[in-house]
DNA sequence: AATCATCTACCTATCGATAGGTATATACTA
DNA sequence: TAGTATATACCTATCGATAGGTAGATGATT
């Protein structure tokens, strides 16, 4: 067998899926095409799409937290904040498609209940590492101040995302975080 | 008619849709029970999805960009930056909805090419629109510098409203914007 | 009379989902 | 150890619902 897991396979085509077109940019019958099985299968191993979809979330969360590392490893402010926003660069220049939770985000609205907890779950869980990392800073700022430079850093990185995308243009991705304090 | 223009009615209903959905959002059936038609009265004034889409994109960028109104027209430089952040502030708290190109933009590689157009246009004639205001400052800044302001402040607007419909707090939005320089 | 707006009625393709069947592998039991 | 049971991982076939889209008739407006 080519690939060890076939449900990890199937996760995999899903979430690039989803990371172009959204909730409503994947379908069992073209997952399964792709994944050379029929969707009955696809549904063998997530019986609906709300249990696809977040799955899907959730694996990628837990894959970005754990990517992301302990806040508390990083040698200085500075190094943490780059740390992360590597992550958002990669995720653009490397994979070449959007934040599956920023895009999910943006559908929030339309979005089943599960899929809309585990979305709200990603950007919980990145403001509490990136407020532990602000701790580094040399001026130590108060812990309001410290949560609202962490949201203000991840609703920049989502909306350079957006932007480098539909301006066809990484640049813009570095234009925006460029001078970043926060 | 309860409506002066059913195609106006039409673009309503959808616009609303997409804003919450994205581009598969909306449907012709939907819209057509919505709107009190069949939808082959929904065919008859945009005869393809494609053709919505793109009326809708273009409708939606025309409007914002005449509500903002000339650059030149603001006494200060915050004042015409105050003005810009009201209309994102305004399309979250009021509608209660997404930024209609926000959500395109997420879904950009997913478009069909005239809507990706549409889409791309509408941060371009953005980001004009505050290259022109920003020449206000007391400090002039380089073109090239203004424009990386105008950039990094539409991303920021973009992802706040992401982050405040996730987080289902529209206070993260004024979190976001908060000490914004640019 | 001609144009416009809408209708009925239909098409093909795809959607998520289900029922029921088929191998294969492992695990338990007599 | 031979037979039985259970779980895994697929399959074919089909369901009702919905997607975008079309042809042609009907009624209204000018």
């Amino acid at each position: 067998m080519a690939k060890i897991d076939k449900a990890t396979e199937i996760l995999d085509i899903a979430e690039r899926m989803a990371r172009q077109g959204g909730y409503s940019g994947f379908s069992f019958r073209e997952i399964a095409k792709e994944a050379g099985v029929k969707s009955a299968s696809v549904h063998y191993h997530f019986p609906t799409k709300e249990d696809l979809g977040t799955a899907l979330a959730n694996r990628y969360t837990e894959q970005f937290l754990e990517s992301l590392g302990t806040p508390s490893e990083f040698a200085s402010l500075q190094e943490g904040l780059e740390h992360y926003r590597n992550h958002f660069r990669k995720a653009l220049t490397e994979d070449g498609l959007m934040c599956l939770c920023g895009m999910l985000g943006a559908q929030y609205q339309s979005l089943p209940d599960a899929l809309r907890r585990e979305t709200r779950l990603f950007f919980e869980r990145n403001i509490d590492w990136l407020e532990r990392v602000l701790e580094h800073a040399d001026e130590p700022a108060t812990p309001q101040a410290r949560r609202e430079a962490a949201i203000k850093l991840i609703a920049t990185l989502e909306g350079a995302m957006i932007l480098a995308q539909t301006l066809e243009d990484d640049a813009y991705f570095e234009s925006v975080i460029a001078n970043t304090t926060g």
